[in-house]
DNA sequence: AAAAAAG
């Protein structure tokens, strides 16, 4: 057996960057406290260190206090006598080091690295290259001509590709690269089921619960007889928006339909949720398949239960303290429905003519609900949370009042040299600071008013630069924005008004915390907008610190029922889901496809493109030109498929996404809903298809209905009906 | 599991 299979050893280096190592510079990170770390040995003198001990005791200090798992200095020293005996690039990994364990070992330890994977392919390319420039040109064009080739290809049989297409060296390379690492001498394309195998293996996650499955079969004849109204539902789809088949499933929870009806808008402010309590009865009848089944899973609605009260919770136990309450209290918000906001315009609101100019160039002619609330507050400087669907205008809600403020202040010191900034809106991925950039950086420029990105992956001199010349509004993602403060290069102290977008999302354990620290840094008394689509008492912590009388802001009737996009869950065998997914993405229209790791994301992208759909992917294994450049592929319609993990999840907006494929379900509601939101957007029709093995079945109900999402649940298999009418495109 | 930090 392979020795790297465990790791998925066939993937690729992703954030490989030759540029880097070209240019000399030293291996691996070896300053204490980091990953690579390795005591002076072989008569090696240490490293420079870039971090000043302050900034390890801090690092240290958080790490123990997040329970994060000790460092594997074994592993790590491991890897990076690999990385020094493959003899360049290293240098190149250095901060990744935190993400190493994920088969990077396995796609080093071969052979010194080369030709393993995708990157290389590049690497390759331009191993002269003294510039990184060259090499991504040499790779854009091997894949642009495989696509071109593709059609002139017809069928995709055996037929090697030999070497007569010079641009396509890559391609080759890595099937000739895979079979060496499959310990399996030249099978040809058409032997791929072997490569499903393999995957299966990796995909295993589910496999342990199978065999406990087997156990527990009771529940599978409870499934059997369910069976029959597999080919009733088919038959009954096209008055699907009836939902026949649900009826059956609602038994678990009959009380949600109704509870549906007398729902306000403010959910959370039902008290009485009899379904909750026989929900856990329920279950409590099969406590033992619960513990051992499914421990993640408690795990999970744990975390819900905690979080949430802007959501429903299906816990009806007194679950927080009185001062828990209180932030209950804070977090009802003041709901804004679209006819209050009939004939509004931005200019009413309290913004000036500049801004409202530049909103109306970037198609915001007239405020939104969700602005039309808030808007007027941030302009008082009040501190506020707003909440509201995704694509309801968020972006704009807090941009727009935010320079409007940061112009009145002005006091007449307008565009000094090295002057400090004055906002700061934090994001969660640096796809998302790119995105909010892109619609504030025209309104605080129709004012005079000069923003800035600051976030990792990307040389930090532009950044510096840009800081020192002097900014008005920082827009960033928190590691490099903490890493600038402590380089002493970025100065929040005069930070007035401070965002945060995807707010819950920046709650997230192991996200806390730099997200506090910043804070910290910015002026004291300053405002702060908390702003996400999903926005509950996970951010208890940071209203608590931060926020003074906060005003919270929802818009009415923003329920999914009202939404435009329509839920399915299919039930599918494990072996088929390649297959089904295929199928799915072999559509016109865009697609999005989520997955829950890097590498199955990479996977799945190389299936597609292997079966001739144009696709690519999405996740934080990529170097950050290449995450731009596929993002950008996709909103460009270069490709119609991205498959991402959840780096792609919150806030990235791209037009006309009108299926949403979940290979792998998400663990948390919010998950789902933030997922869900990269399609129906502007009121466009979109459809979510959840795949799930059956045995996730309950489990992902229980998620619906946190989420309040009606769904169909069918049973699919490769080549049925169901399949291709989700793939049409959408009306 | 993923995200976020290394001229």
């Amino acid at each position: 057996m392979p020795k790297t299979n465990k790791t998925g050893g066939f993937k690729a280096p992703k954030n490989y960057e030759p540029n880097r190592g070209a240019r000399g510079t030293k291996p691996g990170s070896r300053s204490a406290g980091h990953r690579g770390y390795r005591p002076a040995e072989e008569g090696e003198a240490p490293r420079k260190q870039r971090w000043t001990t302050s900034d390890r005791e801090a690092r240290a200090d958080r790490d123990a206090r997040t329970g994060r798992a000790p460092r594997d200095d074994s592993f790590g020293r491991d890897r990076s006598e690999r990385f020094e005996r493959s003899g360049r690039d290293a240098g190149a990994r250095g901060g990744r080091d935190d993400r190493a364990g994920y088969g990077r070992g396995a796609r080093f330890g071969r052979d010194g690295g080369a030709g393993t994977g995708r990157d290389d392919r590049g690497a390759r390319g331009g191993f002269s290259r003294d510039g990184g420039a060259d090499a991504r040109g040499a790779r854009r064009f091997d894949r642009d001509d495989r696509f071109a080739d593709r059609d002139d290809r017809g069928a995709r049989g055996g037929a090697p590709r030999d070497g007569e297409r010079g641009a396509r060296f890559g391609r080759d390379d890595r099937f000739a690269g895979r079979d060496d690492r499959g310990g399996r001498g030249g099978y040809t394309r058409d032997e791929r089921p072997a490569r499903g195998d393999r995957f299966e293996r990796d995909g295993g996650a589910e496999r342990p619960a199978r065999s406990f499955d087997r156990s527990d079969r009771p529940a599978r004849s409870f499934d059997r007889s369910e069976r029959p109204t597999r080919s009733f539902d088919r038959a009954d789809r096209p008055e699907r928006s009836e939902r026949p088949a649900r009826s059956y499933d609602r038994a678990d929870r009959p009380a949600r339909s109704f509870d549906r009806d007398d729902r306000g808008p403010r959910r959370y402010e039902r008290t009485d949720r009899p379904e909750r309590s026989f929900d856990r009865g329920d279950r409590g009848d099969r406590p033992r398949r619960d513990r051992d089944d499914r421990a993640p899973r408690q795990y999970g609605e744990r975390s819900d239960r905690r979080g949430s009260d802007l959501y429903p919770s299906r816990d009806d136990r007194p679950a927080f303290t009185p001062q828990d309450d209180v932030v209950l209290e804070r977090l009802e918000a003041q709901a804004t429905e679209a006819k209050d906001v009939e004939g509004v315009t931005f200019g009413d609101l309290g913004l000036g003519n500049n801004i409202v100019r530049a909103l109306a160039e970037l198609g915001a002619e007239s405020p939104f609900p969700i602005q039309a609330a808030t808007i007027p507050e941030v302009l008082a400087g009040r501190d506020v949370l707003g909440r509201g669907r995704t694509g309801s205008g968020k972006t704009i809600a807090f941009g727009a009042p935010l320079v409007e403020k940061l112009m009145e202040n002005n006091g007449g010191q307008k565009r000094q040299m090295g002057r400090k900034p004055r906002a700061l809106i934090l994001a969660p991925t640096r796809e998302l600071a790119l995105q909010i950039d892109r619609t504030v950086q025209p309104i605080a420029r129709s004012v005079g008013l000069f923003t800035t990105q600051i976030y990792g992956g990307v040389p930090q001199g532009r950044q510096v630069g840009a800081l020192q010349r002097g900014v008005d509004i920082v827009i960033g993602t928190p590691g490099r924005i903490e890493d600038l403060i402590n380089q002493g290069r970025l100065d929040l102290s005069e930070v007035a008004i401070t965002v945060l977008d995807e707010a819950d999302h920046m709650c997230d354990l192991g996200f806390l915390e730099p997200v506090q620290r910043i804070l910290r840094e910015t002026k004291e008394g300053g405002q702060k907008l908390l702003f996400s689509a999903t926005l509950d008492r996970g951010v208890a912590a940071l209203v608590e610190e931060f926020l003074v009388e906060p005003a919270v802001h929802e818009v009415a009737g923003e329920d999914q029922a009202s939404s435009t996009i329509e839920h399915r869950v299919l039930v599918v065998e494990h072996r088929d889901k390649d297959a089904i997914i295929e199928r799915l993405a072999d559509r016109e229209g865009k697609t999005l496809i989520f997955a829950r790791t890097r590498a199955y994301a990479e996977r799945l992208a190389d299936q597609l493109e292997d079966a001739g759909i144009f696709a690519t992917s999405l996740h934080g294994d990529l170097n950050q030109s290449r995450r731009t450049r596929n993002l950008e592929r996709l909103t460009s319609g270069r490709v119609s498929v991205l498959v991402a993990t959840d780096v792609a999840a919150r806030g990235i907006h791209v037009d006309d996404i009108d299926l949403v494929i979940q290979a792998d379900a998400p663990d948390e509601y919010k998950t789902y809903l933030h997922r869900a939101g990269r399609t129906g957007r502007a009121g466009k029709r979109g459809t979510v298809v959840t795949l799930i093995p059956r045995t996730r079945r309950r489990r992902m109900d229980d998620l619906l209905g946190r989420a309040e999402i009606e769904a169909d649940t069918t049973f699919a298999a490769p080549g049925d009906q169901v399949l291709e009418d989700l793939a049409a495109p959408q009306a």
